[in-house]
Formats: C-alpha cells, sequence, structure tokens
DNA sequence: GTATAAAGTTAAGCCAACTTAACTAACAAG
DNA sequence: CTTGTTAGTTAAGTTGGCTTAACTTTATAC
C-alpha cells in the first residue's frame, strides 16, 4: 500500500523546482513587456477567467475600487484591454482582453511553456506516456477542488 | 504510441491550474507577513539558495546594488536577515536568513502545500502512488535540467 | 417619486522601490 | 606605493501603486 506521505514528499518537490523555474521566467518577461505585476496579473485574469466589471478586480486582487480604476486606466491607455458600459447595469463596466493585450498574455505563457518542451524532450515515449496520465488526474481533481466553495478565514 | 503533442498538452493543462491557485496563496500571505513582495523573493532565494553577497542579489532581480542594499537594510532591522564582513573578502558582505526569516519563508511554503495535501486527500491509493512515480520522473529530470549552465539571451 | 445603495471615477497625498551620482573601503597589478 | 578596479553604501529625486475622501451616475426599495 503506497502513504500518503510518499505521494505529499513527490509533490512537493515538483513544486519546490517548478515554482522556482516557473516564476523567475514569468518575472523576467512581465518585466519585459514594460508592465508592472499587478497590471500583467489583471491581464492574467482577464485571460483566464474572461471578461468581469470592475469590482471583480478590485475583489480579487484586495485592494479598493480606486486603485483597480487607475489600474485599468493605464492598461486602457496601452490599448490592452476595453472597458465598455455593461448593458445590463449601465453603473458598470465591462473589462475584456484585446487583441494586442491577447498576444502579449500568450507569448509570457509560451515563454513558460519553453522550459517544459525541454523538458518533454529529455523523457522516453514511455515516461511521456506515464506522466501525462498522471496529470491528468491531478489536474481534474484540482478542477473539482477550484470549483467549489472557498472558504475565507475570519 | 504516445505522441508528444498529449504529453505537453497534459503539462501545459497541469500548470495553469497550478499557477493560478499557487500564486494566489502566496501572494495573500506575502502580504500578510507584512513584506513587499521583492522583500519576499530575497527571503526566498536566500532559502532555497543559501548565503550570498549582495552583488548576487542584486544580479538575480535585475536591480542596481544601491536597490539591493535599501531592500536588504530592512530585511536586517527587521531581524529576518543576517549581514556580515565576508572573511575572504572585506569588501564583500555574506547575507544570511536567521531562524526567525527561515520560519517566516516556511510558513509561506506551508500555505502553499496545504492545498496539495487537500488534493492528496481526494484521490485513491492507486492513483496517488501512479501520481507519485510520474512526479518523481518529471522533478529528476527537471533538476537536471536546472544544474545544466543556463543560456543568456544577448 | 424619493431615499438609499451600488459601481465607478477623480483628486490629493503617502510610501516603497527604483534610479543616478557621489562616495568609502578593500583588493589587485604594476 | 600608487593606480585602477570591485563591493557596497548613502543621498536625492522619480515613479507607480495604494489609500482616503468627495463626487457622479444608475439601479433598487418603499
Amino acid at each position: 500500500m503506497t502513504k500518503p506521505i510518499q505521494f505529499t514528499q513527490a509533490i512537493r518537490s515538483w513544486m519546490d523546482v517548478f515554482m522556482h523555474r516557473s516564476m523567475r521566467g514569468w518575472g523576467r518577461y512581465a518585466k519585459s513587456t514594460g508592465l508592472s505585476m499587478p497590471q500583467f496579473s489583471i491581464m492574467m485574469q482577464l485571460h483566464y477567467r474572461g471578461a468581469c466589471g470592475m469590482s471583480k478586480v478590485s475583489e480579487g486582487f484586495d485592494i479598493t475600487p480606486a486603485a483597480a480604476s487607475q489600474l485599468v486606466d493605464k492598461l486602457v491607455h496601452n490599448g490592452l484591454i476595453q472597458r465598455v458600459e455593461d448593458p445590463h447595469d449601465r453603473r458598470a463596466k465591462l473589462l475584456s482582453i484585446t487583441d494586442k493585450g491577447r498576444d502579449l498574455v500568450l507569448e509570457g505563457i509560451e515563454e513558460r511553456y519553453r522550459w517544459v518542451d525541454e523538458l518533454a524532450g529529455k523523457l522516453t515515449a514511455e515516461e511521456r506516456a506515464q506522466v501525462s496520465e498522471a496529470l491528468n488526474i491531478i489536474t481534474r481533481v484540482a478542477q473539482e477542488l477550484e470549483s467549489e466553495p472557498v472558504q475565507h478565514h475570519p
């Protein structure tokens, strides 16, 4: 029988090496685009989660609506995101990523992926199959966890 | 036969869900410690890479020596890291993490791990075994890649 | 309809990170 | 020993993200 501790150890080791590597490339690329990290993060959120209002931004990043408004302003001026009136509620705004913004985000993601492709090249075909299967398992479970209601500390 | 594209897809999906989740917890914790992100990053580097001089910090984070000196100053004043003269070169300083600093970093890492433990709980024993094995494979390969000389763009 | 709440913006100001420039101290070469 | 280089610090000033406070506009409740 496989003890849980074994799994824990395996995934922690992987996280350490992966995070280390991934963060470095991410920060480097964010800097090269001329965007600050908060700005880059907003772009990422819009790309992964789709269009949303200002309130989602300020809540998601734990900043005041004023701060969110100012950050978004800069991105709009740079043509990276679009801000239009929500037709269902004229007080609200709908933020969405533009083609230019999407290109920028996708290139950043590619940057991270390059390392992974290198990694794939060092594996045998059987190893790749084995790893693929395992990753599919934890990805599925992780997504299930994500969609569950999140508990906030008081 | 397993095509490389299959592996690539599996690992990219995992990266997406993992990064998303992990970054959130990381940022949240860094904020709760009262440290800024650059300060927190320096702590992480000292923890993972061990003691080093100021120059390694300024190079590693792509900032001027002046900026590094000021950041380190704050961490030293907070008792999180130690700055002593290098006995081999009295111009240089040796930076190392203190017990207090290590506790802080370790707790931040724990924070990230908590989610993974939750994830482990949702797997069967067989799945855990399968995933462990696969992760060990890519961790080993990733570490090999890390230790190879890094190529810098001109 | 009027009052209250909600979504966002604008303005003023604070603070941390960063830069450049000028500096000190220690090593290295001749 | 003097000249030049390397490691790091200090000071002054800039910038960007953030906050609070006051405001506009639209929706909602009674």
